[in-house]
RNA sequence: GCGCCAGUAGCUCAGAUGGAUAGAGCAACGGCCUUCUAAGCCGUAGGUCAUAGGUUCGAGUCCUAUCUGGCGCGCCA
C-alpha cells in the first residue's frame, strides 16, 4: 500500500527533526478530495510536546519530505496544521495492473498470519426452524468469518448447541403429546410447549415409523425415543437451511461431549485451585467480581446441577486449549448479559481479559407494506429464516442481513427486498457486475481472458476513470477494517458507493461515445478493458466475502403479463 | 431499580484511533431512452447530529445528567 512508503519517509524526517517520543503517525483520507489523497495531523499531536505552533511544525515536516521517497507529487500544508499529500500518479497504474495480475487475491490481506481463529455463531437449539435472528446471525457470522479468512485467519465455524437440556426435554414432551393425539389418546400438551405445525409433522413422522408401540407410553425410554427421533429431524431441517442459505460449519460441537468427557469436572477443580469459589446457602459459587462482573455466580445450584454458567466456561476453555487464542462469538443481544461472567471466569483461570470477543447483534423485525409479519404456520409464533430467503432469494436476504451495523435493530422490509430495480442495493451492484461481464461479451473475451497486456494505462485520465480507479484501491483496507472489527456493513456500503461510481462511468459513455469502452481507439479500449475488469473483480471479491453471488448476466424480468 | 445498545435529512441508515464544509440510498422536484442492457443516468432541494452542561486548539464521536425506544437482570435455559 503506498501509504506504507509515505509513513516511513515521515518517521524517517521526524527523526531527523530531533522528535525522540515515540508518535503514532495517523493518515486519513480526507473526505474532500481538494485535501488531497491521505492527510495527516502529526503536526497538531506534536504541538504540545514540542511546545511549537503546529503549523510551524508541518511547514518545517512538509519541506523535509524527499518526495520520491514517499511516493507522493506534494505535501502542502493547510488548515490548522494538517499535511495533505497528493501521490505519484502510477499507484494508479500499479494498482489496476496488480488486480488483474491475482483477481482472487485482490483484498486478501496477511494481519492474521495464518493464526487461528474460531468463530462461533448460530448454536440454535435443535427446538424447531431457524427463525429471523437466526439468520442474521447466520449471514453476520458467516461474513465475518470470511472477512477474518480475507485477512489472513484460519478461520473456524463452530456451532454450539445443547442436545440435552431442559429445552430439549420440553421439545420431547412436546411431540409425545401430538403423538398420543395422533393415535387419539387423550394427552395434555404441555403448558409452555413448543407450538408450531411443525410438531405434529414430526409427531407424523414418528407415528410412521413406529406405529402405536408407544401408544400411552410416558416411560423414560419412550420419552428417549421421541427425544433422540425429534432432535434428529430437526437437526437434519435446521442443517437443510443453513445449507439452503450457503452456510457450511466446520463442526457442531455438542455441550453433551462436555458433560461424557469430564470436561466440565475438570474444570470446576481448576477454579477451585484459583481460590475464587466459595460455597454459599448450600450451592457453589465463583467469585467473578473479583474480575469485573457486578456480581458472584452460581456454578452449581442446591440441588447438585450445574447452570449454564459453567459448561459456557468449560467450553470456551476447551476452545482455547484447542489452540484458538482468538475466539469470535456472533450471539443475539439477549446474550449479553454472559459476556461479563463468562470473561470473568476464564480470566481467574488466566485467560486474556478480552476473551472471548463477543459481536451482539439486535433483533430483526421482518414488515411488508408496513406492517410487521410476526408469524409463520409451520413454526407458529416466528418468522422462519426458510419463508425469508424462499420469498426473496438467498442473495437478497444475506445482503440485507449484513447491511446494517450489528448493534442497531434491524427492519427487514420485503417490499424493498422483492424489488427488483436499483432501489434494492443487491440489485444494484450485482448489475454493475453484470454490466462489465457484457462489455466482456461484447468484446467476445472471458471476463478472465482480459489483459493488462500491452496496455497503456496512462490513458485513463478522465475523471471518472481516475475517480473509479481510487476508488477501487481502497478495496483492501475496506476489507482489512471491516475484519478488524467484525463490520460486514462497511463491505455492503463500500459496494453501494462503488457501483454508483462505476454506473456513472458506464453511462458517461452513453451521453459521450468517445467514453465508451469498446468502439474506440484500440488503445484507449484496451486500457478501458483493464479498468472494466478491475471494477468486476472488485465487486466479484465484495460480493464473495458477503456470501453473496456475482452473476455474469442478469436477465430482465419478464414484464407483467 | 441496575446494566447493555440505539436516538444523525420526510423515511432507512453510514459516519474507523476526536479533525477541515456531517454523507449515501429511498421519497420529493427538474432533465435524459436511435445505449458497451434505462432493473439506469445527470441535476436540485433537504440537518439547532434527542436535550442540557462539560473536557480542548477542535466534539456527531469523549465525560456527566435528563428524555425516548429496544434488550437484559434469577440457585431460568
Amino acid at each position: 500500500m503506498p501509504v506504507q512508503k509515505l509513513q516511513r519517509e515521515i518517521e524517517r524526517v521526524l527523526g531527523e527533526m530531533g522528535v525522540d517520543a515515540p508518535v503514532a503517525v495517523a493518515f486519513e483520507r480526507p473526505r474532500n478530495p481538494e485535501h488531497g489523497d491521505w492527510a495527516t495531523n502529526v503536526a497538531m499531536t506534536l504541538a504540545k510536546p514540542l511546545r511549537r505552533p503546529p503549523r510551524q511544525i508541518a511547514e518545517e515536516l512538509a519541506q523535509r519530505i524527499d518526495a520520491s521517497a514517499a511516493g507522493i507529487r506534494s505535501a502542502e500544508v493547510a488548515g490548522p496544521g494538517f499535511i495533505n499529500f497528493r501521490l505519484a500518479g502510477d499507484y494508479l497504474r500499479d494498482g489496476l495492473l496488480g488486480i488483474l495480475r491475482d483477481p482472487d487475491a485482490f483484498g486478501r490481506g496477511d494481519a492474521g498470519q495464518g493464526r487461528p481463529v474460531v468463530v462461533e455463531f448460530v448454536s440454535a437449539n435443535p427446538t424447531g426452524p431457524l427463525h429471523v435472528g437466526h439468520g442474521r446471525q447466520a449471514a453476520l457470522g458467516d461474513a465475518v468469518s470470511e472477512l477474518l479468512a480475507w485477512a489472513g485467519w484460519k478461520v473456524h465455524r463452530e456451532y454450539y448447541y445443547n442436545d440435552a437440556g431442559e429445552q430439549i426435554s420440553m421439545l420431547a414432551r412436546s411431540v409425545w403429546a401430538r403423538y398420543q393425539q395422533l393415535l387419539g389418546e387423550d394427552a395434555e400438551f404441555p403448558e409452555k410447549g413448543y407450538q408450531g405445525d411443525y410438531i405434529r409433522e414430526i409427531a407424523a413422522d414418528f407415528r410412521a415409523e413406529h406405529g402405536d408401540r408407544f401408544r400411552g407410553d410416558a416411560s423414560d425410554a419412550a420419552m428417549d425415543a421421541v427425544r433422540v427421533f425429534a432432535v434428529r429431524i430437526l437437526r437434519a431441517g435446521q442443517n437443510a437451511d443453513l445449507d439452503d442459505f450457503r452456510v457450511r460449519f466446520d463442526e457442531f460441537f455438542l455441550e453433551s461431549s462436555l458433560y461424557a468427557s469430564g470436561q466440565v469436572e475438570r474444570t470446576i477443580e481448576r477454579l477451585r485451585a484459583t481460590g475464587h469459589v466459595f460455597e454459599h446457602e448450600g450451592a457453589v459459587w465463583l467469585r467473578t467480581t473479583a474480575f469485573g462482573d457486578d456480581k458472584d455466580r452460581v456454578m452449581v445450584k442446591g440441588s447438585g446441577h450445574p447452570t449454564y454458567f459453567l459448561p459456557d466456561i468449560a467450553y470456551h476453555l476447551n476452545k482455547w486449549e484447542r489452540g484458538f487464542h482468538r475466539a469470535v462469538n456472533v450471539q443475539g443481544a439477549d446474550h449479553h448479559g454472559t459476556v461479563a461472567r463468562v470473561r470473568a471466569g476464564l480470566q481467574a483461570l488466566g485467560l486474556p481479559a478480552g476473551y472471548p470477543e463477543y459481536e451482539l447483534h439486535q433483533m430483526v423485525t421482518v414488515m411488508r407494506g408496513g406492517v410487521e409479519v410476526k408469524f409463520s404456520k409451520r413454526a407458529g409464533s416466528y418468522v422462519t429464516l426458510r419463508d425469508l430467503f424462499d420469498e426473496v432469494g438467498v442473495d437478497v436476504t444475506r445482503w440485507f442481513f449484513l447491511m446494517r451495523r450489528s448493534d442497531s435493530q434491524l427492519t427487514f422490509d420485503l417490499d424493498l427486498a422483492l424489488d427488483q430495480s436499483d432501489k434494492n442495493p443487491v440489485y444494484k451492484v450485482q448489475y454493475a457486475h453484470a454490466r462489465m461481464c457484457s462489455i466482456f461479451r461484447r468484446a467476445g473475451l472471458a471476463a478472465d481472458e482480459v489483459s493488462a497486456e500491452g496496455a497503456d494505462l496512462a490513458l485513463l485520465g478522465h475523471e471518472t476513470e481516475v475517480e473509479l480507479a481510487k476508488r477501487l484501491l481502497r478495496f483492501p483496507e475496506e476489507v482489512a477494517a471491516s475484519a478488524e472489527e467484525h463490520t460486514p456493513h462497511l463491505v455492503t456500503a463500500y459496494l453501494e458507493e462503488l457501483a454508483g461510481a462505476v454506473n456513472s462511468w458506464y453511462h458517461a459513455g452513453n451521453r459521450d461515445p468517445g467514453l465508451r469502452v469498446l468502439g474506440v481507439a484500440d488503445e484507449l479500449s484496451r486500457a478501458r478493458l483493464v479498468l472494466a475488469r478491475a471494477v468486476q473483480v472488485t465487486l466479484r471479491n465484495g460480493l464473495a466475502v458477503l456470501g453473496i453471488t456475482a452473476p455474469e448476466r442478469l436477465d430482465r424480468a419478464e414484464a407483467e403479463a
